[in-house]
DNA sequence: GTGAAAGCGCTAACAC
DNA sequence: GTGTTAGCGCTTTCAC
């Protein structure tokens, strides 16, 4: 593989020169560049990523952390994230955390190693301390996610006002035993504490109480949604409405409950969450909040790219707004 | 941030040493080694990537090209390559070719630049020559994908067997009027010619035709599944089984089918492919062909590990068998 | 067993 | 405008 200096050689000039035009510096004769660049040609040169790096401590590479890929909602983030950062001229590594604090860890320290860049973090594990600590070595940037000391810039939906669209809605359409699901702990602190905002507000605003028997915490799968369905059958007093906060929990509940004989919307109404493509194919089709991911995903690149050149961003939050995707189950 | 020699004045020792000690090396004594270890931990010392890199001439870092991430298929295969690279030390970086030629050559750029140490190929968009010629820099396996000349090292589905399989079983039912319908063209060469083969297979053991009317190419997406269903309804001389070789195509086949009047699966029995979460969850849920993907992404990265540490490695082909998931669709 | 020193390929002063 | 050269942080001979 041919290196800087070959090159300088081939073109019957210097590594500096040739260092000049990699980095499209200017006082360079055109007739020179030229030669440089048809020399680089001819050896079929590619400057060596990893002395770059080494002397200008920059790998053009951003990591993102996400809990798991094969979350839908995570796919299409990072699809946007790609995208964008392609065109920058950006690479990305995705790394999933599993929900493991060790393995996070294990991804923060390739910014201390200088492997990356920066760091996009869509889910958290550690405490906002702890990754604060390694912004010494590049920025993190948190997506869709955030910690209430506010140490770290932060892209964020609306998740309250995405909640309290969605029970608003049931409780306008007449539905009041609303039950909820949750993705993360039903209380102020923690995952999702946006969203249980949210819920507690239309409820409280419409005058009703939460009936904590209907609360179902720490939910994320198909499987979840079909043992809430049975959970629900075999209540004595049965909610007509449920806010499960996402489309996979929707799906399992709406398949397993009809199996059990509900009619869904007119036994149970079920509320999903992301707008999801299998939203749109299950029987009944089903209602669910719709997250602006390409949006969050470019505003999140284009907040890190800025740190990164040091310059001014302000994230442009009326581009981030949640939508109310009516169908048949709610 | 803390380097070698830092770590080596702390320690009193040389940076020989503590390169040493770093590497795993023999030859160094108990005491040196533990207050080398010391150092390190005092200084909180990471050893910097693009440095080892540029003498090791390795990243530890493998690229992964995939058409898209948002495809279940290849986002759970990512997450299996990404969790036995992540146990073998290795981080992954995905590339979306969006089966764009010019996206997939800049990727295997990434390779001379010694940014990444190999490369597995979920997707081609280039030659096989091509693409060969980028060896040269490091090891380029392909997976589920393969070319005639067999000049890459490859682990592949029995994608004939899969599509044979299907078909087989729709016949073996009573239907003989088959659809078939595939994400490439229908023709010895090109994507899919394997599942070409598998479907011309069972069809003429089956003493039947094709009718060419009813071949759909170029098919992948969900709303490619409800023109299909719209093209179908529509013909006077109609199949009565349909092989889609997607999971996506075969649930907007099923939804849209059934909303023009369709009975699936008595007037038109619909098979899948892949086993994707959504194929229990549409109402007929889908029967398909269920691909083991975690083995597929197991084994092949560790076909690329064994290259890399020039050691020899068999595929376990018998790891890597098709399963028919007979459901209500067909 | 350990250390000194020569690079790996590149960038950026600095000198001309 | 262009060239010379000193490192960036690390690994690896080669002496001792």
């Amino acid at each position: 593989m041919a290196n800087i200096s070959d090159v300088a050689k081939r073109a019957g000039l210097s590594v500096s020169t040739v260092s000049r035009v990699i980095n499209n510096h200017p006082y360079v004769a055109e007739e020179k560049r030229d030669a440089v660049l048809q020399a680089m040609r001819e050896l079929n040169y590619q400057p060596s990523a990893a002395a770059r790096q080494m002397r200008g401590q920059s790998s053009k590479i951003v990591g993102v952390i996400v809990p798991r890929i094969t979350n839908p909602f995570f796919s299409y983030l990072v699809d946007e994230i790609q995208q964008i950062a392609s065109q920058n001229d950006f690479q990305i590594m995705i790394f999933q955390s599993n929900e493991n604090k060790n393995k996070e860890t294990s991804f923060l320290e390739l910014l201390a190693k200088k492997q990356i860049d920066g760091v996009i973090m869509c889910a958290m594990e550690q405490s906002e301390e702890f990754i604060h600590s390694f912004t010494k070595f590049g920025p993190i940037v948190l997506c869709n996610e955030s910690f209430d000391g506010g140490l770290l810039p932060t892209v964020n939906l609306d998740q309250v006002q995405g909640a309290y669209m969605g029970v608003k809605y049931l409780l306008e359409k007449g539905y009041s035993k609303i039950a909820y699901c949750t993705g993360g702990l039903f209380d102020g602190n923690g995952k999702d504490r946006d969203r249980n905002k949210g819920f507690n507000k239309a409820i409280s605003e419409h005058g009703i109480k939460v009936n904590t028997e209907w609360l179902f915490v720490d939910q994320h799968t198909i499987d979840d949604g079909k043992n809430i369905a049975r959970k629900i059958v075999s209540m004595e007093y049965r909610p007509d409405a449920i806010f499960t906060g996402s489309d996979e929990v929707a799906a399992g509940l709406i398949v397993e409950a009809q199996k059990l004989g509900l009619k869904i919307p007119q036994d149970l109404a079920v509320i999903g969450f992301d707008d999801q493509p299998l939203a749109a194919l299950t029987a009944p089709t089903i209602t669910t909040i719709k997250q602006p991911i390409q949006e969050l995903g470019r505003e999140t690149f284009k907040l890190i790219l800025s740190i990164l050149q040091k310059e001014k961003y302000t994230v442009d939050v009326s581009k981030l707004e949640m939508e109310l995707m009516i169908r048949e189950s709610a």
